[in-house]
DNA sequence: AGGGAAACCCGAACGC
DNA sequence: TGCGTTCGGGTTTCCC
């Protein structure tokens, strides 16, 4: 579930080098070995052979769920999407299971990047706003206004589960924590998104941000039998617990489909 | 413009 | 036991 808590969380553990030894910075790419091409590498394998070795990692910060490498020439982006996950090793060792990149360091220490799935891909980059550019604002963001978040909802005649999932309206949501802060705000995820006051986009914003805070807290989730290290999983609300009591009202959670994604809420707290 | 569907993937969890 | 089928997560692309 490589949604914004977890992109947060690896991205300062590889500054901070909270992962083993992972601190990032300051270490020159050695080379680059690719053992899954066909999706995972923008715009492809003979590029990152050619621009990454010898370039020195500047800085490691994240941008919706991207995570972003700055290097003395180019940008590395890195989206881990459902199953993907880093890895640093002080000294790289041999390939796991579903690893599909590594990353050596002159240094010897590695990079992996590991995805059961193959659904991660990594982009190099020589402006990275031909991507981060299209990104909504930040969530976290102080400098993001309710008012502002209201003037974009009213903007749009969308219902609010998939507008919230648009990383072009807002960046960093995915399918949980959008149905955790829906509930939290009290909304419907059918909603309208023109149809909400001032003073519900204002709720619906602070319940983004303290679903987000709480998804960092705990690390991120780890569901659908991917591990990953977080256990916010053990703090949903709505989320996979369709039949089980509103933790507010106690009727039973319902879970619909939109825009093809599972929706989960409350039939009584959410009221269209 | 908004919304639906399909495509990309894999392994768990099911049905038979 | 061993098949086959379904599912879901994020995103892009195509179509109505």
């Amino acid at each position: 579930m490589p949604e914004l808590p977890e992109v947060e969380t690896i991205a300062r553990s590889l500054q901070q080098g909270g992962r083993g030894q992972g601190a990032l910075p300051g270490r020159v790419i050695r080379s680059v070995r690719l053992f899954w091409e066909r999706t995972l590498a923008e715009p492809g394998k003979e590029e990152f052979m050619k621009h990454l070795p010898g370039q020195r990692v500047i800085e490691v910060t994240r941008r919706g769920k991207f995570i972003v490498i700055r290097l003395e020439r180019d940008w590395l982006l890195i989206h881990l999407r459902m199953s993907g996950d880093l890895r640093v090793e002080a000294v790289a060792s041999k390939p796991q299971p579903h690893d599909r990149m590594l990353i050596l360091f002159e240094d010897g220490a590695g990079l992996f990047f590991n995805d059961t799935r193959k659904f991660g891909r990594v982009w190099l980059l020589t402006d990275p706003q031909s991507i981060l550019g299209k990104l909504g604002p930040e969530p976290l963001d102080e400098a993001f206004t309710a008012r502002e978040f209201h003037t974009r909802l009213a903007a749009r005649k969308r219902q609010l589960k998939p507008l919230l999932l648009d990383q072009t309206f807002l960046a960093g949501l995915g399918n949980i924590y959008t149905d955790e802060a829906l509930f939290l705000a009290h909304l419907h995820p059918l909603a309208s998104s023109n149809a909400l006051s001032q003073g519900q986009a204002s709720r619906l914003l602070g319940s983004i941000r303290e679903v987000l805070n709480e998804g960092i807290l705990h690390n991120g989730a780890s569901i659908d039998w991917v591990y990953r290290g977080g256990d916010f999983q053990n703090h949903f609300h709505v989320y996979q617990r369709t039949g089980e009591p509103c933790p507010v009202c106690g009727k039973p959670i319902e879970r619909i489909l939109v825009g093809q994604r599972s929706s989960h809420f409350c039939p009584v707290c959410q009221s269209v």
